[in-house]
DNA sequence: AATGAATGAGTTTTCATTCAT
DNA sequence: TATGAATGAAAACTCATTCAT
């Protein structure tokens, strides 16, 4: 059913992707953007140039549709982080270029970060099995990635023993993810352009320097 | 805008909450948990116990009341902070207070949380200056305390020269938030329980040591 | 809530019926002559001269007004029946007057003999506790009519002692409504107008005689 | 209209049945249950278990298809009455015979009941002269039967002579239909299952004694 | 200040029917 | 003949807002 064009970074056009690419694409930048009571139903289907009725034939509702979008978008979001050569670096800097490419990731991918957002509001009740399945092997090479960088850090005395990986995956995806999240309340309420790009490199910047060395064993600590 | 209604003769309602109280605190819970587009009017005036009328009368419109909401649930929620103290500690104990503090705060006003995250998705345009001049004065004393701590430890020799207090305010404002903001999400991803007592106190303790470890002048940085 | 203005016969005016009534008297209508799948909301509101959600903010769903139509209707139907003076006829002139009474009462209301035809296509699933008590009632005086007479006319040495007063009431019953309920079809295929005033009078007289004829003590039977 | 697609070389269906029988056996059962708004058109599709757009080649719409299965249903419903040896019973016990057959019919075809009770709410519209042509000549035999059996009766000095023969085939037929059409209405108001066994075997009783009662010459009447 | 009832404008959903293969 | 996908039209239902009192 799927031709999978591949497609690289950006969409070139629409012709090559199947109606139910089109459909979920279009569904996860509305969702995204409004919420599931904010997207419109319609709109989706403007998007992605089919008919309305064309989205209940493959989806059934559109609250099924947004569970779709949210499989969707988790597995396009995680896929294709470059995290391939950090044995060979340094643990600090093998860390560095992690929290560097989870951050250039949610830059990239807006949609994703926002779903997340969403879906919490519904106290995960739009996360069933099938969607977890899917999140959870989206997010098992990054996990794996800063587990193993952490550990290597830790058995070369470079960094702390007491730091756990799941906690500090936490904080990585936590300001990362962040940022993007909430920027325009943020730059809002600050009186600065927090999607500005020098504002963009100085944050990335401080997040590598500030939590890698929060990994370090302390010098007084 | 508010007619400010003499503080009532007979206290039909709740307990002693004016009509207006009682309006937007419905209205914060209601917009919290399902954003402006998911919040419905007449669910607002049942948890206020108010007619639906009465809501208009006060506030003229849904999109209002949103900003009345946004500015009442700010003002409450970063009143209070207990951040008196902290010339008394040395300035990593002090951080690592201030961090806890926030920890906290969040933790206990899990609308905030919600509301700023709504706001984001539609790009800040019910920040007026108003809700701003709101919402910069009530977070004005937790940023001076981070700058006036962090500069204190630099001046000691204790943090690193390089960070800046803006920036690491955001990354205490985001792994804070994050936890309660995310909780069912990444619960359900995870696969354990983020809201649980344990994992709270370890999340808590784990975002200390990091961030307060992340600011110290590193070894070998 | 209710004005009760206790118009008699017909209906004069729309004015003085409350609108609740105004919507169940269109939705009876509605929903005899097209059934509950058949019948259009808007159909009704347009009948009913209100705007369509006031349907829904009376009634919930399209469902839920299927159900007090129903309930109305039989309640409506079976009220007035001029049963009174039966026991100063003799046991087989008053069944006469019992069976002319139900004949010329469906003659009269054909909504109801459609309400209950179009309600046993979905298996009486609408009848719930509610609809059941209110049509119970309805066709309480109709039952006792029939039972008295029929055991006075047993008494009396009249009527065969055999007859069970239920069964009886089934036949009259069905016999009379049938006539209206199937007419169309009936008169279709028998080609002639079984609602022409003559075939109805004809009608009425052959019921009377052969469901009389049928109570009474058999010659040779 | 029909192509009657030459008798399937593959039978890959149900049994033996042409895809044209299948579509027909589905569309009474569907429109039988749910009426012609009611029924739905993929439903009909998936019992006949073939592709929604055979139907469309087969019948058009889903109107035509409505009365290809009336006639159907008609046709299949009247066939093989059991009416042969009525002429060497007494015109009375003929009678009860007729009654019986009738009864028992209406029982094992409930299709056909629910058919008329329908077409009967659209006024008799889907009553083309091909219906119709193929209804009466599906009844002939029956009221035929009902015919020489009373007149027989009346010649002998059995039965009344008023009795007109159309109007008791139509209390016959109203009585016996009537049971299975309304049946579960009925049951659900009178708070007894009218489809249980003794139930039937009971009403089928009352019906013979009532209706050939109601047929002799009375006593004092 | 407060309320029950009403409403206009939308929104989701359904469904018979047709198209391309 | 047969099918999976598509679609136009209409249907049920929702919801913020206002009216009359």
């Amino acid at each position: 059913m799927k031709k999978n064009p591949k497609e690289s970074g950006k969409q070139s056009g629409d012709t090559t992707l199947s109606t139910e690419q089109r459909i979920l694409t279009a569904a996860l930048a509305e969702f995204a953007q409004r919420g599931l009571a904010g997207a419109r139903v319609d709109e989706i289907a403007r998007r992605a140039k089919i008919n309305k009725q064309a989205l209940y034939y493959y989806f059934g509702s559109k609250d099924k549709l947004f569970q779709a979008a949210l499989t969707f978008g988790y597995g396009k979001s995680m896929a294709g982080l470059d995290l391939d050569d950090l044995a060979s670096l340094p643990a600090d800097a093998a860390m560095r270029r992690v929290i560097g490419v989870i951050f250039d990731h949610f830059r990239e991918t807006p949609y994703v970060v926002e779903m997340i957002a969403h879906e919490n509001h519904y106290r995960g009740e739009h996360l069933t099995e099938d969607v977890l399945a899917a999140v959870r092997e989206a997010v098992a090479p990054l996990r794996a990635a800063i587990r193993l960088v952490l550990r290597r850090g830790q058995k070369e005395g470079l960094f702390a023993r007491q730091t756990d990986p799941t906690q500090f995956y936490l904080t990585v995806f936590a300001t990362c993810m962040f940022h993007f999240a909430n920027a325009f309340t943020l730059s809002a309420i600050l009186g600065q352009d927090l999607l500005a790009e020098p504002m963009i490199a100085k944050r990335r910047r401080h997040l590598q320097d500030v939590l890698v060395g929060g990994l370090r064993i302390q010098p007084n600590g």
